[in-house]
DNA sequence: ACAAAGGTTTAGTTTTGCCTAAAACTATTT
DNA sequence: AAATAGTTTTAGGCAAAACTAAACCTTTGT
């Protein structure tokens, strides 16, 4: 197995979060990576030699199949070490990522699937993403917006976008959490707030900002 | 808290290893880190700008108290991991030191403290080495050499040297492990060899060089 | 169609960390 | 005291990975 820079690995999943195996300009590659344009050209150059990604110059670079399976590997990694974080250690949702950024470098084939195992084999993680399996099976992205759903709707919240410290913050303070369900009284045609109200019967309003990060099924 | 390469926690390491707060020569220090003499003297000059050691030329390299303090928790985390490999996931103790040398440069006292607490809070890792606490006291190192054992003695392993793998799997075949107990019958003259007799009654020989590499303690 | 705007690449510099080869120092031996 | 052996440092390169400034494409608007 080859092995990858810390440099490179970053780069691998920001064109793996941006396009997936499709082709991502070299822009958004640089802001993703929080590096200016030409660290970025250099960088898929570098990926290019390798034969993990494609470059047409002033067109965009994509992943070549050998590259997706590594950002998937790699993701893979990341997920489980939040989890392992998350169940194991005792850490909030809103701290893990920082962590698990430094952990996914870790390079071992047999620790990730031996970390795997000691979880439980989990398909999601803390924050509902789905983990990418060994051979590469990416599990089904769970849930859609709350938006999407028609008041009276009884939900269940399953998953949570990244959305920063505040937001997470945010959502611990109204006892938000994975597994919660509410019924979703009223989406405001006016700012799109949405009023849910929880088992327990208490009733309160999220902005559009919030519940567009929030992803639930109907139960 | 300042941030540290990888490289130079390498330094950090091996020059604690070698020399605890003494001077160290430019040349161990090289060999230890697996690198050329010029590489170590650059290395340790950009750690004494770091107020992490300081160099006489020509003459030495010591670590200085705050150079002392990091290269314990390096440790603390090295052992820490290590542990938690064997623990936890079941690793065998001869796979886990390349494993925790990338693990233990993971930047986070948070995550090292409640690693720790996940483990119980141990003292001695799986080879039986004292993990520094988080306040920088070092738990007493268990055990001397079988060497030093009088013939008849009853003893208890108590802690291991990481020899390599080929000594760890001779262990294994040996069916030694650390709490394991012996009788030693006798030590040869002519090579300095033990004859060892198990609880079950079973006797064999251990190399000289195999045996200093084994502490025990008297039972 | 052409020129300005915007994004991308090239060129050249910086830092870290490694290397080899050569110079300099220390220590030992005669 | 001088030569030599051994170690250490300096000098000069190289590669990765970032940056700025300048040159270069593409696109878009009139």
């Amino acid at each position: 197995m080859k092995t990858h820079s810390e440099s490179e690995e970053n780069y691998i999943k920001a064109l793996y979060h941006l396009g997936g195996g499709n082709a991502v300009s070299n822009g958004d590659l640089a802001h993703r990576v929080g590096a200016k344009g030409p660290s970025a050209t250099q960088a898929v150059k570098r990926l290019a030699a390798k034969g993990l990604a494609e470059v047409i110059p002033y067109k965009g670079v994509k992943l070549t199949a050998e590259g997706v399976a590594l950002a998937k590997h790699i993701l893979r990694k990341h997920r489980l070490w939040e989890t392992f974080l998350v169940d194991k250690l005792g850490f909030g949702w809103e701290e893990v990522h920082p962590l698990a950024e430094q952990l996914e470098h870790v390079q071992s084939r047999e620790l990730v699937e031996k970390l795997a195992t000691f979880l439980g084999s989990p398909i999601h993680d803390p924050h509902g993403d789905p983990i990418p399996q060994a051979d590469g099976v990416l599990p089904p992205t769970m849930g859609k917006p709350l938006q999407q759903f028609s008041e009276g709707s009884q939900l269940r919240i399953v998953r949570v976008e990244d959305a920063g410290t505040d937001f997470f913050n945010q959502l611990d303070q109204l006892n938000i959490s994975l597994g919660k369900e509410f019924t979703l009284l009223s989406i405001s045609s006016f700012d799109s707030s949405i009023q849910l109200k929880t088992k327990e019967g208490t009733i309160f309003w999220l902005s559009h900002s919030m519940s567009s990060n929030l992803y639930a099924i109907a139960l």
